[in-house]
DNA sequence: ATGCTAAGATAGTAATCAGTTACTATCTTA
DNA sequence: TAAGATAGTAACTGATTACTATCTTAGCAT
């Protein structure tokens, strides 16, 4: 069981090379990553990129696409078979944390491809990865409406932005403060505040009496 | 009046430098500026940065420090002589969202530097700020709750988190869709949720009769 | 006017980057 | 088992980077 055999077919290849950059992404500026570091990460020569991938916009392209797939995917089954709307929307909110937990460098290599004035293609395919996360909120949102879970009143695009916009908060928040784990621990905390936003207002006990 | 004099005193010139930088940053990426953009954005060789900053990194210690001092500066400004802290809170938040609308680059400043990893001046600055941010929050939501206007059972520290986050977030939305006027469009309306998920539960009319 | 000095210009440097080239090793299959 | 296809290596190239050494001048005090 050699685990670094010498050749790989190349689709295994590329594969290597993509989870290469997400795991440097986790320790180091996406910005600063080079196909050399990639290279030596993978224990390769760093000309042996350039068989796989025709320049490095193209490497950053596969890692986007790696990453919009799988989050997606994750945030589908983790709401899969939840009656509540609001409770699906609480797990979709909290395997997103989880999936970024398990890859700090996620967040890293979205953060920096937004901040690209160019649309390069692996902004474009950020772009869409967010579209397609705001249309499944929506349809949670019009759910939770209906079955009177959420406030009637509601601003359903507002909602939907406020709810992304909570990750992406926390998500900075720990990488700010260099700990994941805070991230873990603050996330339920902070979706119950965003909850209490979203949620029609029977039931609530403040315990306010003053 | 000449609005390009060749030679300026240093604290002239470094003051010029900073504001190049901001205003670069506000069309491209942060890590894509070069001390060579940055001198032909001001109308002087590249050199010439360097008989007023000892290397690059100084430079964007310099940025970020004018970036606290601003931001600090407006949202004390613009939450002074309110009674509410509620409506204090709300104040703090659309000023800065201005600030940020006003100067683009800003954000995509602090995202850049909060990437890295390595602590650098810069980004020693960026922490204090969000702490001295976070202090702030935390006095109006302790008054908040004192004068009634805030759920007691709130979480301190998570409200806080969250006031933050939805601030990056509806800034990194606006930034993806490279549309800042929406920022200013979209604060009001999610600042609404978000004060519905920290004010006390009363006298809300949801109009939910489903 | 004159001389001094801070500020800028000019023209470099070494290091690093993405991408290329000529060649070699290994796998596959007819 | 020979031959073609695939994957990898080593060394390179031109462009770009932050930074520097040396020369020039603008603007001030006297």
């Amino acid at each position: 069981m050699d685990t670094h055999p010498k050749h790989l077919p190349a689709d295994k290849r590329r594969a290597v090379t993509v989870e290469s950059v997400v795991e440097l992404a986790g320790t180091q500026n996406p910005s600063k990553i080079t196909t050399a570091s990639i290279a030596k990460h993978m224990r390769v020569t760093q000309g042996a990129l350039f068989r796989h991938f025709p320049n490095k916009e193209d490497i950053w392209r596969a890692v986007m696409e790696w990453v919009a797939e799988r989050l997606l995917a994750r945030i589908d089954r983790a709401a899969q078979g939840i009656e509540s709307p609001l409770a699906a929307m609480e797990a979709m909110f909290m395997s997103h944390i989880k999936f970024v937990a398990e890859h700090p460098g996620v967040p890293r290599i979205m953060f920096g491809e937004l901040q690209r004035a160019e649309p390069t293609p692996a902004k474009r395919i950020v772009q869409t990865l967010i579209q397609r996360y705001e249309e499944r909120l929506q349809r949670f949102i019009e759910q939770g409406k209906a079955s009177g879970e959420l406030s009637s009143s509601l601003d359903n695009e507002a909602a939907a932005t406020l709810f992304i916009g909570t990750i992406q908060g926390l998500v900075m928040q720990s990488l700010l403060a260099g700990d994941v784990e805070r991230m873990r621990s603050d996330a339920p905390r902070v979706f119950a505040i965003y909850r209490r936003g979203i949620e029609r207002d029977i039931g609530h006990k403040t315990g306010n009496s003053q």
